[in-house]
DNA sequence: ATGACACGCCGAGCGTGA
C-alpha cells in the first residue's frame, strides 16, 4: 500500500457474541484493514450486513463453532486465499491470507496448542513450521509484507506476569518460541516493540479471578511486518477500553499504523 | 493446590480456549 493505512488486529471470541462491540468499535476508529480471529461461526452466518453498512468488504474463513477468521477492509482485496497455499489446506480455518492496497496480510489465529506432549502442540509446531516454508515459497522479506492475529505465544519475559510459573507450559514454550524465532528469520520484526519496551503490556486477559483488573494477562496479540513496512510503521497500541464494555472479549484490540 | 469465565454446541453438560 502506497497510501497510509491503519490496521485493527482482534481476536473476539464469537462474533455473533461480540457484534454489537466490534461495530461500534469500528464506527468509532475506523481502521482501514481488520482482522478477526475466532469467529466461532461458518461463513453463511456471519452477519455481513452491518458491516457492509459501514463501509467494509468482507473475506471470511470460518467453520461451525469454533476458531474462523475475517478479514475486513475498506478497500477490495485483489488477493484472497484461505488457509495453505498448497494442501492439506487449513481445516480449522486459522489463515486468510489477502492482498490489500499491494501489501499482503496474513490474518492469523495460530493454534492454542492446549499443552506440551499433545497432539494439539504438535499441530501447532508443524503449523508454524508450515507457514514459514509457505513465506519462502511465495514471499519476500524485502517487499511489504504484514503477519497479524493471535500468535498464542508470548515471544518474551516481558509479555506475561510470571515466567517462571510458565515453565513447561503452552505459550511460552522453548519449543513455541523456537518456532517463532524461525517464522521471524523470514525477515519479521515485531511492531510493537518498535515504540515500546516496557514489560506488562499484555493484549489477553483470563475471564477469571479478575486478571484484567490486576494486569495479569499475556501479549499474544502480535503485528509483525518486513523492513520495508516495519519501516513505516508510526504507531501500535494496546486498546484496553473495550475490555470494560459489556460482555467483553478476553482478548483486546491492537491497533496499528502506518505511514 | 485448586478454581475461578466464556463461547457455541440442536437443548446438557462438554470440548475448547490460553
Amino acid at each position: 500500500m502506497t497510501a497510509p493505512f491503519t490496521l485493527l488486529t482482534w481476536n473476539i471470541n464469537g462474533i455473533r457474541a461480540r457484534l454489537d462491540g466490534v461495530l461500534t468499535y469500528l464506527a468509532e476508529r475506523e481502521p482501514d484493514v481488520v482482522c478477526l480471529q475466532e469467529i466461532k461461526c461458518e461463513e453463511k452466518v456471519f452477519p455481513r450486513v452491518p458491516f457492509m453498512e459501514l463501509g467494509y468488504q468482507l473475506q471470511l474463513h470460518g467453520s461451525k463453532g469454533y476458531a474462523g477468521v475475517a478479514t475486513l477492509s475498506k478497500q477490495k482485496p485483489s488477493e484472497v486465499i484461505k488457509g495453505f497455499r498448497e494442501a492439506p489446506l487449513d481445516s480449522h480455518c486459522r489463515i486468510l491470507n489477502t492482498v490489500i492496497g499491494g501489501v499482503r496480510i496474513y490474518n492469523l489465529y495460530v493454534p492454542n496448542g492446549t499443552a506440551l506432549g499433545t497432539e494439539a502442540f504438535t499441530y501447532k509446531l508443524q503449523w508454524l513450521e508450515r507457514l514459514r516454508q509457505e513465506l519462502d515459497a511465495s514471499a519476500r522479506a524485502d517487499e511489504p509484507l504484514l503477519l497479524c492475529g493471535d500468535f498464542n505465544i508470548a515471544p518474551d519475559a516481558r509479555d506475561l506476569v510470571d515466567p517462571a510459573s510458565m515453565v513447561g507450559c503452552t505459550h511460552f514454550s522453548p519449543e513455541e518460541h523456537a518456532a517463532l524465532a524461525k517464522l521471524q528469520a523470514f525477515g519479521l520484526r515485531d511492531c510493537f516493540r518498535k515504540f515500546n519496551e516496557e514489560a506488562g503490556q499484555f493484549t489477553w486477559f483470563d475471564y477469571r479471578a479478575g486478571a484484567f483488573r490486576k494486569n495479569q494477562g499475556m501479549r499474544i496479540d502480535l503485528v509483525y511486518a518486513t523492513a520495508p513496512l516495519y519501516e513505516r510503521c508510526v504507531e501500535v497500541v494496546h486498546d484496553a477500553t473495550p475490555r470494560s464494555e459489556e460482555s467483553p472479549s478476553d482478548h483486546i484490540p491492537v491497533l496499528a499504523k502506518f505511514s
